[in-house]
DNA sequence: AAACAAATTGCAAACGTTTGCATAAATCTT
DNA sequence: AAGATTTATGCAAACGTTTGCAATTTGTTT
């Protein structure tokens, strides 16, 4: 690094036009003269210009950033760890740099509460992405009230004054358990928190699915992690011996605490208990036996959510949208 | 979203000060009379007054933003699912926010390749932090002789002009090894891709405990993903049948693939087979056997990293750092 | 009570872009 | 060939902070 870094000026003096001319050719303005635009844009590659972007967006009042949010609740504690979180904001990631925008990451646990205020108001970002819907809706809410063009990835049909867009997670919570039953399941778990917005519809899938066929529904209320289903499995079989013959849980994470307590008790998947979890990560393809699971597409959906945001930006209003689902049929149901 | 924005001049009016005073209220400068710092404070508070961070970027030349950039080579693809990559980009996320600094979440597939512009002069970023050395270090080692404030995760011991902190995969490798030795196993396979900075380390420390022993060494060298390392277990399988009893996996993702491969010809986990693997992702915990493995300590090396890339912006000169690793000691190796 | 020092506050210039409007150059009409 | 269009460029003001310096107020000393 020799020496102080160029700006417009500099660039418009070595080219001997004025900052105007180089501000619009670097911004392929046709209002300038293509082969000017050549020239400058050449000009500044040569001298490795980049604007500053700071001066640009003080004058333009916009960042072109999104801040995306990942909204934990700050108990119930599906942790930063859950491989799936951190897969939708790759996917994010990826569909805002496709848009020309950039991601500012962020969780719920800094940035305060006023989230209109720390992103928006303070221009660090145009709008805000949030993963998850947590328990409390409260801060979106406030922020979506207060005006600020944001996206929720959740459960679309929770009813809000903001577009969320997710998985059909009563289908797929139908889905899963219908394959289960169609697989000779006769008593299913359900393995999960149906407090949880998203789990709350999968658990009505469910419900509907075993109602349909006349079987008894059984709720097991745990945390979304691995060790929650773990315990909770373990403890159910401790007190009440092998009562099941078919989990559907609510992600795969919460699958595999659920098979680990099974399999140290040589309980057979899928023979004694046939298996379906929910997201389709990674592990669930390489796992022993491999699991089945509702599989959610997290690109398409990362797509639209910055779609929808760009479309807010614009001053449209934009509506939930559902995103479709398919089970992927793997060992772990098979019988 | 009632009213236009409100900016310092209009907090400066409604308290009857000027805009100077508003400002140094605001950014706690002791210059300004204690009291009068706490009513302006209050009266910010009240209107929901913040900052334009454009603006004071633009002026101080300072963003407090510091951007992350997941390093996968194009080719070799650890793919941005890994949840160890994504793990540290958590922790790291947790450790700027200590230091009230955001995160600018990159990847090397965007950005073009010259960082230094990219970020740096464009004011988008005061440092870059390198999640990952790749298979090249071309792109690093041209952003840091560019004079840019930066640090890397990957494999301390790498010679480089910029600091690298990291485990000290070294000793992971010969750990791992020398445990598996100690729980009898003769022909132990080492199961990744040596030409991969931290791993080519976790392998000579595998060497070395090898030759040690007097054991012979084996390679099969494979992408670093789960699948890669299930169809080289295959193979090897095929080809020659059970001809070892140990390995040293380079990723947790990879052992548990080279496990599938296994339980799916009832090769017993860990009596014919024992293995260790690296990064003690939670699934290692989770899954059965569970696997044992390397523990990086992640979150202590984010807090590192963050407070090297201070120093640097401060202009002292810092080193690389060697983290310590742990071996977690699971049932995947236990005879 | 005057003279001085210390503690507060205000003035005004910068930071580096973008853009409405005015101007200059090139092209077209008749 | 002179006016009327069209096309291309330049001028200068604004975006909202921060900060060196000057100015004012307050407190201290003789």
């Amino acid at each position: 690094m020799n020496d102080r870094k160029l700006k417009l000026a500099d660039l418009a003096k070595l080219a001997g036009v004025s900052t105007s001319t180089v501000s619009r050719a670097l911004n392929d303005n046709p209002l300038i003269k293509q082969e000017t635009r050549d020239k400058l844009q050449q000009l500044a590659k040569k001298h490795n210009f980049s604007l500053n972007t700071a001066a640009s967006r003080l004058r333009t009042q916009k960042t072109n950033v999104v801040a995306v949010i990942i909204n934990l609740d700050g108990d119930t504690e599906q942790s930063i760890n859950d491989p799936f979180l951190l897969k939708i904001v790759g996917e994010i990631n990826l569909a805002l740099n496709k848009f020309g925008l950039e991601l500012l990451l962020s969780n719920s646990f800094m940035a305060s509460d006023d989230w209109a205020n720390y992103f928006i108001n303070s221009r660090r970002a145009d709008g805000i992405i949030v993963v998850g819907q947590g328990k409390s809706q409260a801060n979106i809410e406030a922020a979506a009230s207060a005006g600020v063009p944001l996206v929720v990835w959740g459960d679309p049909k929770t009813p809000s004054s903001y577009p969320i867009v997710g998985s059909d997670n009563y289908l797929g919570g139908r889905l899963a358990t219908e394959h289960l039953l169609a697989n000779g399941a006769k008593n299913i778990l359900f393995l999960g928190d149906p407090g949880h917005a998203e789990i709350s519809e999968r658990h009505r899938g469910y419900l509907d699915a075993i109602n349909e066929a006349k079987a008894t529904p059984h709720v097991v209320s745990i945390d979304i992690t691995s060790s929650a289903a773990y315990k909770g499995i373990n403890q159910l079989l401790v007190e009440k011996g092998l009562c099941f013959d078919g989990i559907m849980a609510c992600s795969d994470m919460v699958a595999f605490g659920a098979m680990k307590a099974l399999k140290e008790r040589y309980i057979s998947i899928p023979n004694d208990v046939a298996l379906v979890g929910f997201d389709d990560i990674a592990m669930a393809d390489i796992s022993h036996p491999s699991l089945s699971s509702i599989k959610q597409n997290t690109q398409r959906a990362s797509v639209i959510l910055v779609e929808k945001l760009l479309a807010q930006l614009t001053g449209q209003s934009v509506e939930s949208q559902v995103v479709e689902i398919e089970l992927v049929n793997r060992q772990s149901s098979q019988r």
